[in-house]
DNA sequence: AAAATGAGGTGACAAATGTCATCTTCTTTG
DNA sequence: CAAAGAAGATGACATTTGTCACCTCATTTT
């Protein structure tokens, strides 16, 4: 019997895989989560097989999760559900070691395969990512993400300064350089890019 | 035996909704569409005792699909399935006529009550909908939302003007007033909150 | 030890942004 | 009809933002 946890913040889906998942013969869902840090905090309890893990969730993020999970050595495989075929995000879930990244929006009859092959030991990804998709590097350093991160929510660069002590014009110059490397025309367009990129 | 028809963009979630209510012993999904334009051709042919509709698809979206159905006078009743519990979106369903309204937050198990209820002739509304949640008039008129939504893209003064056919004057007033409605400091955080509430 | 690198900083400047009071035209409405 | 509103525009002004060249002070490399 394969013991399954799911963490996924939209109710609806949660309950559905749950159900759904619950009613195949080798399978059982033994836990799950509508938040990052609950996820986490179940996971290394109970100790499931493999976690179905969304990644955007209020709190801790998925990938982050999963992340802590490999630090702390938990045996659980994780596999990651998404609506999102972000490079970045994929690019930083194959770097942490997961087990699968599927997307939501793929057949459910693909979700039941997956974990099996999971647990047979392989690794499951989903073609979209794999082929298709021309890997983008995110350009973007720690401390510019950071910096991005914080205009993104239209914090302003005096507000930045003093959240990370940083002077005005250090601040300034790493927009500078930011805008550049994104080939955006503000701030604001280059939170968008990176937004949509994955790389923040 | 109730026929039922699904409308819902994200596969995973449309197949697995399927399924669960295919299992239910009074129910039968006899169709399925992942967009709206489908979906309405399919509905108008199948004739569905209830169609769940999500909102937000590709194309045509879930509410223009209702206006159209209840236009042609069709005899299937809608349930609106979505993520977004928009006061605007919202409202409109409440106009057309929906015999539902539910959020994609709550659990599956109310759906299939939902369902039955609505055979029998009642409406079933989202609690958070009717009751909890403070209704938020969108402030912001049709031209502040439009410029808005063009400034949130990462558009210049200048960009929005050529846009819209107004001095930048104009639009720079706009702005400052937006700012100003949204409580904001600055564009960026005005577009963040305005995306927020559903407003734009 | 000398050179290169990287994180952070300054100062100067141009351009974009935000704020306000005031003005012109239409369109509604009492 | 006169008054009151919209929608749009102007001009002036203070700030903020973006750009660039150049500086400082550690750490690494060589």
């Amino acid at each position: 019997m394969i013991r399954l946890f799911i963490a996924e913040d939209q109710r609806m889906l949660l309950g559905a895989l749950g159900s759904l998942l619950d009613l195949e013969a080798d399978m059982k869902v033994i836990g799950q989560a509508m938040n990052g840090e609950e996820a986490l905090r179940s996971i290394l309890e109970q100790e499931p097989e493999v976690c179905l893990m969304d990644i955007e969730m209020p709190g801790m993020n998925g990938l982050e999760v999963a992340e802590e999970l490999v630090r702390r050595s938990a045996p659980s495989k994780v596999i990651i559900l998404t609506t999102f075929a972000r490079p970045g995000y994929f690019e930083r879930a194959v770097k942490i070691g997961v087990h699968g990244y599927l997307l939501k929006d793929g057949e459910i009859d693909e979700l039941a395969d997956a974990i099996r092959k999971v647990i047979a030991g392989k690794r499951v990804f989903s073609p979209e990512l794999t082929f298709n998709v021309i890997r983008e590097e995110n350009p973007l350093s720690a401390k510019e993400q950071e910096i991005l991160r914080l205009a993104a929510l239209g914090k302003t660069t005096k507000e930045i300064t003093s959240e990370l002590y940083l002077s005005s014009g250090t601040v300034r110059n790493y927009i500078s350089e930011i805008i550049h490397k994104l080939n955006a025309k503000n701030r604001t367009e280059a939170a968008g890019i990176a937004k949509q990129k994955g790389w923040i």
